[in-house]
DNA sequence: GCGGCCAGGTTGGCTGTACAACTTGACGCG
DNA sequence: CGCGTCAAGTTGTACAGCCAACCTGGCCGC
């Protein structure tokens, strides 16, 4: 049985609970959930919290569902929380290993008409680009070069060079992050990119640029992030349920 | 008003009817979506099957949602059904692109470990191993190295080499593919990739490698793609409310 | 003009109910 | 032994209602 604190949604905290049982292994791998009504009772809730529990699990590729029969579990697969995939600082961490970074380049100007449109800016706004270097365990990995509008270039702008996260000051300036769209390819390194990762001009780059938006639907940053290979990797996980990756012909 | 017919769930109907609209801009890129109750009013159900069909372009990344203020529409992006992530030649059809490809090999052997596990095969099972180049256009794009198990192997064994489409056939002898888990990196093109591709040995190369499961939870594909640079780009939304994307360190 | 307060509107969360669609295993028949 | 039938169990879909949390805009007082 579960208590609300009032701080967590109840169907969040039997989610979390599931997902440990999952992961100790308390149902097999390829084992079988208990039905959503036995799962009702133990937890002391309603059918319908249940199913939304098991909702978040299926996303992630924790479980399947088919009507006629219970639930399979299909593995134990690490799943990371939405903050984890948008701040490279608290995924580091979460793997332990120690991120770091520097701000190369900060740079103020009109926003051109690609910014403008990707920002939904008006004609003459600024924009503020930042390009950083980011490290795990002090060796380079990673070069961003981030759009952001006006009034949050300011306060990137106002930060400690050296700051590890800008993630976490932004979010406590109000600055949330709530969705963000991303483009997965395959880029080669320019003059900058070498310098930075210390490798070659022309070297092939895993690439990944990012639009985020905050839940008003404004967009708060457009990124683009290149990887040294063998770095990351990045997964999805896609289900007839709810699909969220697609394949795109390269613009 | 919509009218169910029995074969589609009608908050499916309900949730196209609103992409429709949206990709209409019939609401505003920007702009607000009608409220829950109005919706259902309009549609003739109840809220909870609205918030349903909701939750389905929620996950789409089309709307967003926060409590205490209508749904703001993100973007018109084009969403592309399950079936069109999964299958090479549906997605290059939705695309108006012209798919093809020819089997170069396919192999019958015992499982080796790595195989089993993906797989979860036993000790001794067969694995159908088919190594296949895929065109856009007649212009190979992808080389694409799958491993089945025995008996969907044998399905695929007997399909014409010239067949444009492996996942057809598939699912018109029941083979259903629910569950998709992908992993996409950078790799180098080796003797075959360069051979089938036209490119050198050594070139960057997108890699894909996907996971796929049936219903049941029975892994029925293990695959890796490789795509040469510039002809595919891979994007994910991603939102608080249920996140599918990970980034991992290189394995 | 400006700021705080408040009422109304809207989504989030939870419960309960009912029936449909489907799977599985057991049973009985040929 | 093989096969179909059937019943029980389970998830999917839909409905109705209730309250809490939260946002927005307007009003009022200063």
């Amino acid at each position: 049985m579960i208590v609300a604190d009032g701080r967590q949604a109840m169907y969040r905290k039997v989610a979390a609970e599931l997902r440990q049982g999952i992961s100790d292994g308390a149902y097999g791998s390829g084992g079988r959930l208990p039905a959503e009504s036995a799962l009702a009772q133990t937890y002391g809730v309603s059918r319908g919290t249940i199913r939304q529990a098991l909702a978040l699990l299926r996303a992630d590729g924790l479980v399947t569902s088919r009507r006629g029969t219970r639930r399979v579990v299909l593995g134990t697969a690490r799943v990371q929380t939405f903050s984890e995939t948008v701040s490279f600082t608290r995924w580091a961490r979460s793997l332990g290993e120690e991120p770091g970074g520097r701000v190369v380049d900060v740079v103020r100007r009109a926003a051109e008409p690609v910014e403008r449109e990707k920002l939904r800016l008006a004609e003459g706004d600024e924009v503020c680009l930042v390009l950083r270097v980011r490290t795990l365990s002090a060796v380079p990995v990673m070069v961003e070069r981030s759009v952001y509008p006006r009034h949050i270039g300011e306060i990137v702008a106002g930060l400690d060079p050296a700051a590890v996260s800008h993630t976490v000051p932004l979010e406590e300036h109000g600055v949330r992050f709530t969705d963000v769209h991303h483009t997965i390819d395959l880029t080669y390194a320019d003059a900058d990119d070498a310098a930075l990762l210390d490798c070659r001009v022309g070297d092939a780059l895993l690439r990944e640029r990012r639009r985020s938006t905050d839940p008003t639907g404004t967009p708060v940053e457009w990124s683009e992030d290149r990887y040294l290979p063998g770095t990351v990797a990045f997964t999805v996980h896609n289900s007839s349920a709810a699909a969220a990756l697609s394949r795109r012909t390269a613009s």
